[in-house]
DNA sequence: ACCTGAACACCGTTCAAGT
DNA sequence: ACCTGAACACCGTTCAAGT
């Protein structure tokens, strides 16, 4: 609308600009219509200009992953297992938050960003805090994680999802997971 | 390297030509390899040929996904308890065989094909078999196979993955999966 | 029914140049 | 450092036409 740019005019576009845009487009288009030249018609700069900003789409998507994984809150019980179940929980409520998002997350298993490696640290000192062993809480901690990501991207799904004959609710489908949640960590702690 | 044909000349192209050219781009290219105009360079066709056999490229994956899942074999052991973790492992195993698919895997969450469809219900009639009601049995489906696919996508990209700090080795992953699935099974079928 | 030629409406990314 | 113009090398899919 205001007089075209030449080269050389700043738009004034941070990256901050460009993941919101992005998380605006994954969200109004699904994850088709999220391109780089979609981003940048919606910021109003030429598709190149994002290189300024991000080195690339992928490296665009991962910013967008772990900055989702900032909304999950650090857990404040007492009891190591409990901590754990509210961790594991926060985090499917928080994918869930961002539907749109979770095949991105499962395309890249879980973002490798500093979001991700706190949650990893915290996910780690819990279980062995709850008395399993360094070996064993790396692969407890292979387990949660794959077993959350895989239920959210199920859930997440379902709520897009209009043909199924029976209608998942997301109220069953978080009982659902918090179910397995339990067992999974009843093994884990090797609690009979 | 023959002569170009015109309109209307046949080439004898197939689905099952297809499929085989697309899974053998992508173990040879990996995912990004895979491109409906690819595959009809491999075959030797123009691209929109492949549209006299497949009305896109979705349900070209679609297939070629449920495809792999016809290796998977129906378990024959008496306890129905035994006979899914079998079951799980097999396709544990099924999958890892086709590492390059499993990222499509979880993009579509499993397939939806004869295949898949044939294993789904296995699993029910097992889990019902072991015991648990057919409510219970939709939902420990569902953790049982979020779990299965999750696990191998892990597995499958460690293979890949070349900068890893603590390289693991295959076989340390599928005990892994196979601990975590004890514990999902025993929660299931309600054993203390 | 199966195929080609040509086209439409896109992609991600790079490179040189402007301020 | 941040941006534009132009280009390169691609995509999936459709449409009309040929046999």
């Amino acid at each position: 609308m205001t007089a075209p740019r030449g080269p050389g005019k700043r738009a004034g576009i941070t990256l901050r600009d460009i993941l919101d845009a992005a998380h605006g487009l994954l969200k109004a288009k699904g994850h088709e219509g999220l391109s780089m030249r979609a981003i940048a018609r919606v910021l109003g700069v030429a598709p190149n200009a994002l290189y300024s900003h991000t080195p690339s789409k992928q490296a665009l998507i991962d910013e967008l992953l772990d900055d989702v994984l900032a909304a999950v809150p650090s857990p404040t019980e007492e009891d190591a297992t409990q901590a754990l179940s509210t961790m594991m929980t926060s985090t499917y409520d928080t994918l869930l938050r961002h539907g749109e998002l979770v095949p991105l997350f499962l395309a890249r298993q879980g973002a490798r960003g500093r979001n991700a490696w706190r949650l990893g640290d915290q996910m780690l000192l819990l279980l062995e805090r709850a008395g399993v062993d360094a070996e064993a809480a790396r692969e407890a901690q292979r387990v949660l994680i794959v077993y959350t990501i895989g239920f959210a991207a199920i859930a997440a799904q379902s709520t897009v999802e209009v043909g199924a004959t029976a209608r998942l609710q997301p109220r069953d489908l978080r009982q659902n997971f918090m179910t397995g949640l339990e067992w999974l960590l009843r093994g884990v702690t090797g609690q009979q």
